[in-house]
DNA sequence: GCGTGAATGTTAACATTGTAAACACTAGCA
DNA sequence: TGCTAGTGTTTACAATGTTAACATTCACGC
């Protein structure tokens, strides 16, 4: 399954396409991890969307406004992902913190392409959109209060919920990362598995 | 500074350069510190070493073999710091992982868009070459040898070493990636610094 | 219904960049 | 000395990002 497939957009194109904007970022998702980010051509993308080349102009200001609403999307994605596998989890802190670990985890090894780029810095503006900035850090909260509760269970050692969800953060975001870039493989033998997110 | 600036290489520059390979990819990192990875170019890789925009094509088949030259010689320089570090600090097993640890945050920080095109896996060969699987591979080695020895003091709990370097390895490297990227500082207020490498 | 302007697409054009091909110079060896 | 491989240069071309000029359609007031 495409990972645009959302919504099951069907329309009659005439002259207008209609939302050529979300079509755009779809196709650009597709082509990410199909063939890789450096073949994210904005060419490529509105040939996708069945449009003329300079078409995306009209919505994007550049290939780099594409890309950041790309990014965007991204982190939605995830972020309704993790909010699912918590909700589904109850009332358990810890089977909570497990559960969207093991979400970000899945997101993160399923989507190769995807995750890099949400996470390449130099594709994006250097400040970062607002709804970027306001959806990772309804995020990070999110994950300091399953954290605290975790802390009162004793399940995880007292420390500033902050600098420790900067810990787990980093601990996942590098191993998914490195997984991705086939930085591991190199090192040992494939029988890793992190499946536990268990201190 | 210059991360190039290793051997003052001056010579008379008759038609033919001497040594042209290194030139070029000095000249690669000095771009990739100074604009971005984004800007290297071949063309201003040339340009720098003062070639036509075409010679750098009889040293690499294509950009990619040149970034990976790059990223190989990235690998190197680090090793070289981290292995200065762990010969100061001597026989303490303690010290020297956090030596090793504080000289691979210092590396990653000080030179982020180098950092960044050494673990961007999407430029690289596929594979990857053989030196650089040498190279990371010796680095965990001799990571997982401090490690065992931290253990066996009691500072680091007692675990499969190899499972713990992996952990290891992705936080320092997921730390330095966020960072790098400007993805901490939309979660908390600057106000971490991770300077003690102590679990 | 019917203009009319704003929004959205299209086509044509250009600069940048990666890359190959044909040519030129140089070193070093027979 | 003169050949040959190695290294650099010039020229050319295709792919891509981006802009400009033009075309079509939608929405809305009349």
């Amino acid at each position: 399954m495409k990972i645009s497939d959302q919504k099951g957009s069907e329309k009659k194109r005439s002259y207008h396409h209609g939302d050529l904007r979300t079509a755009l970022i779809e196709s650009a998702l597709d082509i990410i991890e199909e063939l890789g980010p450096r073949k994210l051509t904005v060419r490529e993308v509105a040939h996708r969307a069945g449009v003329s080349h300079a078409a995306p102009y009209r919505h994007f200001k550049d290939k780099n406004e594409l890309i950041n609403a790309v990014v965007e999307r991204g982190f939605e994605l995830l972020q309704e992902t993790m909010a699912r596998e918590l909700n589904t989890a109850g009332d358990d802190a810890l089977a909570a913190f497990a559960a969207s670990g093991r979400a970000y985890l899945a997101f993160g090894l399923k989507y190769p392409g995807y995750y890099g780029v949400m996470f390449s810095g130099d594709l994006l503006d250097p400040d970062g959109s607002q709804t970027l900035q306001h959806t990772s850090h309804a995020a990070f909260e999110q994950m300091k209060t399953t954290l605290v509760d975790c802390q009162k269970l004793g399940i995880l050692p007292k420390a500033d919920p902050s600098l420790q969800a900067v810990w787990i953060v980093s601990t996942v975001h590098g191993y998914v990362s490195l997984v991705n870039e086939n930085r591991l493989n190199a090192l040992v033998g494939d029988n890793h598995s992190m499946s536990e997110v268990q201190n």
